[in-house]
DNA sequence: CACTGATGTAATAATTGACATTACAATAAA
DNA sequence: TTTATTGTAATGTCAATTATTACATCAGTG
C-alpha cells in the first residue's frame, strides 16, 4: 500500500512551474513530458493546485504560473491539495466489528487516538518544509 | 488512499487473544467473528504474527497465544509485520521522470529525504505505544 | 471572424491491490 | 480413527489508480 503518486506529481509539477518559468510557456503537454505520464493527469491536478490558490492556469491562452508565495506553503499543503488521503484518515479500518464482542465494541475507542497521533505526527513533519526550501535545494543542484 | 485495514485487524486479533485467554480457546473461527471478517483472513494475519515471533498458533489443536511481553514491542511493530507498506515505502512515486529534464533527473534527489523523514516521524509516533499501554486502556474501559 | 493551440472534463479501459470465499491437505489431540 | 483446527492455494469481486481518447470551451492572433 502507498500513497498515490499524485502528491510526487504534484511536487513535480511545481518545480517545472518556477524552473521554466522565464524560458518557456509551460503548458500541461510541457509538463507532463518532463513528468513522463499522460497531460491529462497534469490538467487534473493543476485543477486542484488552482482551486487551493496555489497557482493560476491560463485557459486559452495557456500555461501555468505560481500565484502562492513559496514560503507560505508546504508540503503539507501540497499533500491536502491533491487528496492524498480518502476523508482526511490515513489509517484504514476494518468496516465492522461485532459490537456484540467487548473487544469490538471498544476497539475504536482504544486504538483511535493512537492513530491519530501517528497520522498527526506525519502532517507535522510534512507541513515542517516549505516550497521555498524544495526550490532552493533544487537550485543549488543545477 | 488508505492503509490496508491489515493493520487494525492484527490490533484487534491481539487484543482477543489477551481478553479471552482464560475463558476460550482462541481459534481463528473464534476472533474472525469478533473482527467480522473471514476466518482466513485471521489466518494469515496471525501468520504474520508468528513469522515476528509475538504470537504462537496450536495447529491441529488450535488456539493461539501471545507469546513477546507486552512492553516489548509497539504500534509500529505490528504495523511492520502485516506488511502495511509495499517496500517500506509509505509514499508512492510516479516512475519514470525524465531524465533529459532537468526537473526530471533531479526530483528523487531534492524531495526523498523530506519524504523519508516525514515517514520516519510516523513510524517513531507510532513505536511511542507498546501493547502494554493498549491493553490497558482496553482492560480500564471493560 | 475564423484559426490555432490550450484547458477543462467526461467517458472508458487497463491494471492493480484489497478483501472474501471455497476447498482441502496437514496436523495434533482425544 | 475421528474431530477440530490450521496453513495455504485458487478464485472471485470490488474499488482505486492511472492511462487514454474525445471534444466542448476558451483566448489570443493573423
Amino acid at each position: 500500500m502507498k500513497i498515490s503518486s499524485r502528491f510526487s506529481i504534484a511536487i513535480h509539477i511545481l518545480m517545472c512551474i518556477d524552473v521554466f518559468k522565464q524560458d518557456y510557456k509551460v503548458t500541461s503537454e510541457f509538463i507532463a513530458s518532463s513528468v513522463n505520464v499522460n497531460p491529462v493527469i497534469i490538467r487534473n491536478i493543476l485543477g486542484q493546485l488552482k482551486e487551493d490558490g496555489i497557482v493560476e492556469v491560463a485557459r486559452g491562452t495557456g500555461g501555468a504560473i505560481i500565484i502562492k508565495d513559496y514560503s507560505s506553503f508546504t508540503l503539507l499543503d501540497i499533500f491536502n491539495c491533491v487528496d492524498s488521503l480518502e476523508n482526511n484518515t490515513l489509517f484504514g479500518f476494518h468496516g465492522n466489528p461485532n459490537p456484540e464482542c467487548p473487544v469490538g465494541k471498544n476497539i475504536h475507542f482504544v486504538v483511535d487516538g493512537y492513530l491519530e497521533d501517528s497520522q498527526k505526527a506525519l502532517e507535522k513533519q510534512l507541513a515542517k518544509t516549505t516550497f521555498k526550501e524544495l526550490i532552493e535545494k533544487m537550485n543549488k543542484k543545477l
